[in-house]
DNA sequence: TAAATTTGCTAAATCGATTTAGTATACTAT
DNA sequence: ATAGTATACTAAATCGATTTAGCAAATTTA
């Protein structure tokens, strides 16, 4: 935008009339300010036809307030945070806040990076899949009294705002429905990390292996694995002597390297391995034979997050206890587990 | 953030400086304007201890430049979208930007909506997938000499930056693929709708089929359509009495309705039924048989527009003459079609 | 030794809105 | 006639940075 922008004051002068005024009618305080009715149908007239467009910066540096939520996700290209957002906008939106937001890579730099631009861009509220140690930053905005909400994943540690999955439930009812279809080498690939949310996956798979009485199987990619080195480790996993004849896939990058690995492999599914992966996703669901999932309520985690982030904002007294909220998946059964005996 | 921020004054005020000096230090111009080396370190080692965070509003308003673009997609839940936001968010972010988003849902009011939002919000730039009927808003924008780009699709009729795919060479290639393969009547799914992207891959299709003499089989869903009416409607066209032998899916997500209906048809890929789709996806690549895919290359595009857009925003002179770029999609082969004869 | 230049820093205007604390006029009540 | 109140508006401070223009002291030059 060259030509110097439009601002109150220019409308003001070629009405004659002070900012003030102006400033009044726009935000609706005309009748309670006495400004008489001509008079607004005036100002609005010209506003419109100048097409004036208030300035947001003037606006918030004023009032403190910018009506912009920072979401910090792991990564939006990934189906699971991609969802999330699109739900999160949608609701943002609705109440007059708009989305800034960055992928954090699960790197604790560029973290640590885009909370301080969200911090110098005056963001009213912040949204965190935290990565691993975080924590010190994270504190920061605690300190500060920023408004915040975790998701995905939390700190134990550390007093916030907070909406996950849960998590250990989920990976048992799964590991629990393969124990149920006759499997009894269940295998679980996770990723090696230290995250709340990938922790409570392997507790929930441990408690139902144990009771079960089986033996684990369990397998770590590292999140920073190239597709193809992930697939190999995968493959080896799924081929060795003492191989797994079914397996829970922790997460749903992990599930479709998984299918591709036991595609390379010519595994047939049910029969040579079951299947069950976190993550709803279009693959799992129109893969043949269909993949049983753990599904996430996106819709309803969504909601819950900004209900209470902008209810914290709305009313910072409400921020003095911080809220938790912990929402259960479930299981949605296809083919890629043994028909029942 | 509660407690009353931190402002530069209050730095000047307990070392008894001014914020000039301060100012410039934190500009990196204390050698520029002859600061001595003493009092630099002095002001620097203070913002360290109070953990002093520049008010970006302030910057903003003052200087004119926020360092925010504003990306406009369809739908930031559609793979392609995603991917495409990724990579944008990764090359604006090393240039020092940071992106504001939205999704419009293809609505015009919602669209309308947004940019005023971006503008009253002081973007730099605009990164903009128009709805049909946007020309008008688009038009404003350029006639405040905004800085913007449309991506995947664009007006004819309007002199702006654009980046897209060649989209009838796509189609074209295509549909060219599944005649040498053998197949006679090939059909044609697509929305109804008249956005130049859809359009040019209408025509290439139309293009490939005219040359080979073939007769065209077109059917046009809804994009408001629900997904099961919308599979409805393909499978409906699909096993007609006069039904094609294969299907070119104009977009990913028809692609993916189209797949879960031919699934639910029991037809089989690629006898009873050839298959290509628009834009690769995970699915597609582990759908069995794999599905023949037009890919984009996300990348190339993202970048591209970046350059386009940053450039123009940094010599404002170079914006005269608008950029078109027009990128050619690849045909990536999978196992959807029959082998060649 | 005086003039010119350099050094090291600052006062105050500015960006564009909101908001507080008025003011001037007209009207009403006593 | 006078005080009180309602009406219809406005002046100026403010948010927190950047930036222009300039000042006083120290140093160099002629």
């Amino acid at each position: 935008m060259k030509p110097k922008r439009l601002a109150l004051s220019d409308i003001a002068r070629q009405l004659n009339i002070s900012t003030t005024t102006i400033s009044f009618i726009m935000n609706g305080k005309a009748e309670e300010k006495r400004i008489s009715p001509e008079l607004k149908e005036k100002v609005l007239k010209k506003i419109k036809e100048l097409g004036y467009v208030p300035n947001q910066l003037a606006k918030s540096l004023r009032t403190g307030k910018t009506n912009i939520i920072g979401l910090i996700v792991e990564d939006i290209s990934n189906s699971f945070f991609a969802r999330v957002a699109h739900m999160i906008e949608e609701e943002v939106n609705k109440r007059g806040y708009k989305i800034i937001y960055c992928s954090s890579e699960n790197s604790v730099e560029k973290m640590t990076e885009v909370i301080n631009m969200f911090r110098e861009s005056q963001v009213d509220g912040f949204i965190i899949t935290p990565t691993e140690g975080a924590e010190t930053e994270v504190n920061k905005l605690i300190k500060d009294r920023a408004h915040l909400i975790l998701f995905d994943r939390y700190f134990p540690g550390l007093d916030t705002n907070y909406v996950v999955l849960d998590n250990s439930y989920g990976s048992y009812i799964g590991v629990k429905h393969l124990v149920e279809r006759g499997y009894k080498k269940i295998g679980f690939v996770t990723i090696d990390s230290d995250q709340s949310q990938m922790i409570d996956r392997y507790n929930g798979y441990a408690k139902a292996i144990k009771e079960a009485g089986l033996k684990p199987y369990v397998k770590r990619i590292s999140f920073f694995d190239e597709p193809n080195a992930a697939i190999r480790k995968m493959e080896t996993f799924l081929n060795k002597k003492d191989k797994p004849d079914a397996v829970f896939f922790a997460t749903n990058y992990l599930g479709i390297y998984g299918l591709e690995a036991i595609t390379n492999l010519q595994l047939k599914i049910p029969d040579d391995i079951g299947v069950i992966t976190f993550d709803d996703h279009d693959l799992f669901r129109l893969f043949r034979p269909s993949i049983t999932v753990i599904a996430q309520p996106i819709a309803e985690m969504s909601k819950a997050m900004i209900n209470i982030l902008l209810d914290e904002i709305a009313t910072p007294a409400n921020a003095l206890k911080t809220r938790h909220m912990v929402l259960r998946p479930s299981l949605v059964v296809r083919n890629s587990t043994k028909q029942p005996c």
